[in-house]
DNA sequence: CACACTAACTAACGCCCGTTAGTTCGTCGT
DNA sequence: ACGACGAACTAACGGGCGTTAGTTAGTGTG
């Protein structure tokens, strides 16, 4: 997230800083320069007030990061629940389940990028419950390739690589995607819809 | 890189600390912790000497990084021209500059990690020079798929789209490969040379 | 109009960081 | 046998960190 230096989003009224007003300013410095690598005193810099007066605002600033990732996660699971529950075939599953990861991962880029590399930074049990989050996620979008194989529907050599190989893809979108390029997120989502049914070698 | 905690390579001799030993140090704690997340004294503790010592063999914890960063951009520009140098059409290219770079990622996965994730944190003017190797093989990556696109080899809807996808996918490799996991580096690679054929609709 | 509430502030805490200085001690070449 | 060297050590530095305590001022409510 280093090129775009996109302006950020101040709190919303004339006056006082909200918790929402925190969050999104830690989202912003999180995803820029990591979280050991963002102070308190950045955020409150942001926020154009002191340090101390973050914490009318929150809990921690472990706590900041607990909340940015489950929200995400939370979110995650439920765009892929929305997908299972309209969609019957493996391959409308799948291109489905791509195009709205993919799609999560350039509208929602400093969540993504602070899932991706600050998740690990979590005490202890937040971290346990977001890794099995993650996998759950991973487990229920290998088995949709799983489905589509066992059906006949795809014809691919590995089913596991192929997963990891489409969802790693659209996760790295929040790591390349520009908001002032030359693909909108839905070019980008649906683009790699279609490139997902290839690589399972969907057949038509 | 939380799950496999896969021992560290101690000192080669019986005795001395030497500068590479500090080198594989960080790179397996700034791998697995981040930059900011490891402190010196960990690197030290790991090599299980004190914390000054280090400036025996080191000029400073961001030259490490440094060092890190430099060295595997050189590796990958390096293992790239091979490729060039080894092969004309543009499906052997693509096939081949894919194979070695998701190799390079199954292979050096620590520095790669570090790549990924803690080169935005070199002091410039490492980082710019660090960011213009990085995108001199993104270009030269894209030439390859639009050269195939310009010769009627490949059927692709968007190089660009397809140049990311299909480096990111190999970069990701570093994240979710797994040493004592169910594939070799050449599994991997090989696969994954061929998902790159399949993604840009290569002919024959 | 007084009261409670809220959100800002300053001051201070204990801790850990990267780094430097200065010292000890074992090894090896002369 | 001795001196130089290199690599380890302890001590200490200045500074930044996350966090807590205690205070002030402005806002909206009875």
């Amino acid at each position: 997230m280093q090129p775009t230096a996109h302006a950020h989003r101040r709190r919303t009224s004339g006056r006082s800083v909200t918790a929402a007003d925190v969050l999104d300013a830690a989202k912003t410095l999180f995803a820029l320069r990591g979280y050991h690598g963002t102070s308190l005193k950045h955020v409150a810099a942001l926020l154009e007030i002191r340090t101390p007066s973050l914490y009318n605002h929150m809990e921690s600033k472990s706590g900041l990061l607990r909340d940015i990732v489950m929200e995400t996660l939370a979110d995650v699971r439920h765009e892929f629940e929305g997908v299972l529950a309209t969609t019957a075939t493996p391959a409308g599953q799948l291109a489905e389940a791509t195009r709205v990861y993919a799609l999560h991962h350039a509208t929602h880029r400093r969540e993504a990028l602070i899932v991706s590399h600050e998740t690990r930074h979590l005490p202890e049990p937040d971290l346990g419950q977001a890794q099995e989050m993650r996998r759950d996620h991973e487990r229920r979008f290998r088995q949709i390739i799983l489905d589509g194989a066992a059906s006949g529907d795809f014809s691919v050599a590995s089913p596991k690589l192929a997963s990891f190989a489409i969802r790693e893809m659209c996760v790295s979108v929040a790591r390349w995607f520009r908001e002032d390029g030359s693909f909108t997120p839905d070019d980008v989502a649906e683009e790699y819809a279609r490139q997902a049914l290839k690589l399972v070698g969907s057949k038509p």
